[in-house]
RNA sequence: GCCCCGAUAGCCCAAUGGCAGAGGCAGGCGACUUAAAAUCGCCACAGUGUGGGUUCGAGUCCCACUCGGGGCACCA
């Protein structure tokens, strides 16, 4: 046993030894103890971990090392998200294999996790580029496939020209991709999708449930994103066609202000109406929808733009008023929202009054809000008030009026209530290799036909020789022996679906594979899952906010739909930690603030990195790693194994007859730190610790010495406190103290209250709300004995000045406030 | 433009409506030492972004504003 903290040597010492006694171990058959799921997000392995990485898993790993403290059976797996096209970019970058690129960074990775003792089940590893994982995200894809979930259809999509691939409308932020920030432009495409749409309102209304158990800002993220809202479809007839066309609004209630409509500029029905129009109008539509192609969100949505469009030279009957309404083309209507087309009623829409202010088209005013007439002022009024000019529904406030409407448009057979979602189905096809093939066969007679499931997986073909380059088709395609195979139906030639799959369908359920991870004959295992699933504490970045979580929950949904899962949510609750930067901005090495991980935990050591990640504030704000100073996290945790090193009584002391103020101390921390743990207030339970560390140092050297058995308890209790951030030190420390490892496993004393009942206190008078004397006072003390104490002290008599008290509060024992005014 | 979160000491951060300070960093002083490091001890520093309100009492609750961060933003 070393008389000096050695923090590499503690390093190398408990490593191979905790390897052996396995405490994290979340698979033993006759384990009694209490489940608990604690997951943290998995990496991507696009290199080493890195600070972020070293934050996350610091986190997540208190968590799970708190609720195997508590006595639970914490399963707490970890593996690799590891296809997609960073992998396959480098690959081509370097001229290698992906597949060798990913495992050699995975075998680093888990290399330096070990080291970063993160408690990890290392029974459970799966990484998603393993056919005997992608297999059943196959197996998955047919099981959609079956029941309408995953289609193909032809539609203007996102796409990358940097990555040469489609995206998922949660890919594209602000325009650009998010992968690599190249405008996305838009190009008419046959792709696969998932039908989340079938599921937006399960997905919107049981975020009520993860309310109080997610961050709020989570949830409002995903709540926008689905964007419910409702209103009515109203039939508007058009002049010189049979069937009328039918338009979304939530205002059905302004039918009335409607002096124009609008088509998308790019919609079927847009080309239709202008087919049909005059030689002029269709030149003129040619032309502005050869405009429209050729501009890109960016500038579609900025601002300042001026709206455009064109005059279709056709009419429509609004079917309330029986007015004739001009019908124009233009891109500020989407195509693929709603029907495609709306009714425009610029006195209460700001962007229909910005049309109409730039092509001259009447404004009527339908609802009076009591602000300036928007004839007048030519500001739309979006706000309640009384209708006007409409009609049956004139003198109608808003809310009735909308009623009304829809309820003359049923009547009437002209439209009904509806709602609509901003959500889209989800793009899951890209044209790239390194990725899950999609299971399915071409077939000329046939169609679509889903590779029989028995002759899943359909593997990967080797890389080699295959043009990885992207070039906006996949490079799949190219793999002749691969691509020709003979139709499952008919047995003629046909050609493999070349796509593969986006990766965020391999971490939309991998939080199941960990229940099994190894199985060749199941997704997951139904009786796992109920034992364990759904997961209870998931952790990660909030960069993941709408796109994974969505698309988890998503999956899910349809798990419980299939019957293979018991619950609708898959993670109860979520804990978002913030990200680590330098000096203010996120670590680059263009910037030149990188902060390598692995010198810092050669400099420092693991335990201190970890305990300076928990220290450093709340764990969803950010650290500035020019504001924490991990050698004061060092310098903490030798002050803490020298508090064990210098414990003097034996595990056989009898804590009983140990120093009280002490024990009250212990006691005391027992019952803070657990509140701030399970608060997630780690750096408030880092601090406990410290509070700790520094009663017991007093007591060893000037209080009741190293062998009271009151300082052996606070030691011991400090050790399994630190254990959640310091693994290492802790180990130690509960060696010096004489007990066999592991101390991760050693389960916190009971709080004692007893010990936490104090017989004096210090009590404070108050005079206007302004602290002027405190007495020391028992706990048991009366209302009136305090009130005569306050009353009689001379500090009080000074600071009433000779006022009279008004009222005199008393809050035995602690308080007493007189008030003179 | 709309929505959300935040603002406490030189810095990072604590504080069930009840004494503004738990903890740390940086700083100062001292003990130990031939000296330094390490260690140990002690000290100082803000009245809580601004202005109102509720209350016996507000960092904490309410309203308005300023600044900072984040999200959404032609979705009819």
């Amino acid at each position: 046993m070393q008389d000096e903290y050695n923090v590499s040597a503690i390093q190398d010492k408990w490593l191979p030894i905790w390897d052996q006694i396995k405490p994290f171990d979340s698979g033993r058959k006759d384990d009694q103890r209490p489940k608990k799921y604690v997951l943290d997000m998995f990496p991507y392995p696009s290199g080493d971990l890195h600070m972020g990485h070293a934050e996350a898993y610091a986190l997540g790993d208190v968590i799970a090392r708190y609720w195997i403290q508590r006595g639970y059976n914490v399963m707490h797996p970890i593996g690799w998200d590891a296809f997609g096209l960073p992998a396959e970019n480098a690959a081509i970058k370097r001229g290698l294999d992906p597949r060798g690129w990913t495992y050699e960074n995975i075998a680093q990775q888990k290399t330096s996790m070990r080291r970063y003792a993160c408690s990890f089940d290392w029974d459970r590893v799966l990484q998603t580029c393993d056919p005997i994982y992608y297999r059943w995200n196959q197996w998955l894809f047919l099981e959609f496939y079956k029941r309408g979930l995953a289609y193909r259809k032809n539609s203007n999509v996102n796409w990358c020209p940097s990555c040469q691939t489609v995206l998922a409308n949660e890919q594209v932020v602000q325009g650009l991709c998010e992968r690599c920030d190249s405008t996305v432009t838009k190009k008419a495409l046959t792709q696969w999708y998932f039908k989340v749409t079938d599921y937006a309102d399960r997905l919107l209304d049981d975020l009520n449930e993860l309310e109080g158990n997610w961050p709020q800002k989570v949830i409002t993220m995903q709540r926008n994103w689905i964007g419910r809202s409702f209103g009515a479809n109203v039939k508007f007839q058009i002049e010189g066609r049979g069937e009328p066309v039918t338009v979304y609004t939530t205002r059905p209630d302004t039918l009335y202000g409607a002096t124009f409509m609008v088509v998308a500029a790019d919609s079927d029905l847009a080309a239709e109406l202008a087919a049909e129009a005059g030689p002029d109008v269709r030149m003129k539509f040619a032309s502005y929808l050869d405009e429209v192609k050729k501009s890109n969100d960016i500038e579609r949505l900025s601002l300042e733009r001026k709206k455009t469009g064109v005059f279709l030279e056709r009419y429509g009957i609004n079917p309330l008023s029986g007015e004739r309404v001009p019908i124009w083309a233009s891109d500020y209507v989407l195509a693929d929202y709603g029907t495609g087309m709306i009714m425009a009623v610029p006195a209460h829409d700001e962007r229909d009054m910005d049309f109409a202010l730039e092509m001259d088209l009447p404004i009527r005013m339908v609802v009076d809000t009591g602000e300036e007439n928007p004839e007048i002022s030519k500001v739309a009024t979006a706000g309640d008030g009384k209708l006007v000019n409409s009609g049956e529904l004139d003198g109608l406030a808003k809310k009735e009026a909308i009623a009304r409407a829809i309820e003359i448009l049923e009547q009437r057979q002209m439209g009904e209530r509806s709602k609509n979602f901003r959500l889209r189905d989800w793009l899951i096809s890209r044209q790239r290799y390194w990725g899950t093939p999609i299971p399915i066969i071409h077939c000329d007679a046939c169609g679509e036909v889903p590779v029989p499931t028995e002759q899943l997986p359909v593997e990967l073909p080797d890389s080699d020789g295959l043009d990885l380059q992207p070039k906006g088709s996949s490079p799949l395609g190219a793999a002749s022996d691969w691509v020709n195979v003979s139709c499952p139906k008919c047995g003629s030639a046909a050609k493999r679906d070349s796509d593969t799959m986006d990766t965020f369908v391999d971490s939309s359920w991998y939080f199941l594979r960990y229940l099994n991870p190894n199985s060749e004959t199941e997704a997951f295992n139904l009786d796992q899952a109920k034992q364990w699933a759904p997961v209870d504490q998931y952790v990660g970045g909030v960069t993941h906010a709408i796109l994974h979580l969505l698309y988890s929950r998503f999956f899910t949904k349809v798990l419980h739909d299939m019957g293979m899962v018991d619950f609708q949510e898959p993670f109860t609750r979520l804990l978002n930690q913030g990200m680590v930067l330098m000096n203010g901005s996120a670590m680059s090495k263009s910037r030149g603030n990188l902060v390598r991980l692995s010198e810092q935990l050669d400099e420092h050591g693991v335990d201190a990195i970890r305990l300076t990640m928990a220290f450093a504030g709340p764990p969803e704000d950010d650290i500035d790693w020019a504001d924490v100073s991990p050698a004061a996290s060092a310098k903490f945790l030798a002050r803490a194994w020298r508090i064990a090193h210098d414990v003097q009584s034996t595990t056989a002391a009898e804590v009983e007859s140990g120093d009280r103020a002490v024990r009250s101390v212990t006691h005391a921390f027992l019952k803070d730190f657990t509140d701030a743990i399970e608060g997630f207030k780690f750096n408030v339970g880092v601090a406990k610790c410290m509070e700790l560390t520094n009663v017991l140092r007093k007591a060893i050297d000037t209080g009741c010495g190293p062998a009271d058995p009151a300082v052996r308890e606070g030691a011991e209790e400090l050790a399994k406190g630190l254990s959640l951030f310091a693994p290492y030190t802790a180990e130690d420390m509960w060696q010096q103290l004489g007990f066999e490892p592991s101390v991760a496993q050693a389960g916190f004393r009971e709080v004692d209250e007893s010990l936490l009942v104090k017989d004096t206190l210090t009590a404070v008078v108050q005079v206007d709300g302004k602290l002027r004397d405190k007495f020391e006072v028992s706990t048991g003390i009366s209302e009136e004995e305090l009130r005569a104490l306050a009353l009689g002290s001379a500090a009080v008599a000074r600071a009433m000045d000779g006022k009279e008290a008004k009222n005199i509060i008393v809050r035995a024992p602690k308080l007493v406030n007189i008030s003179t005014k």
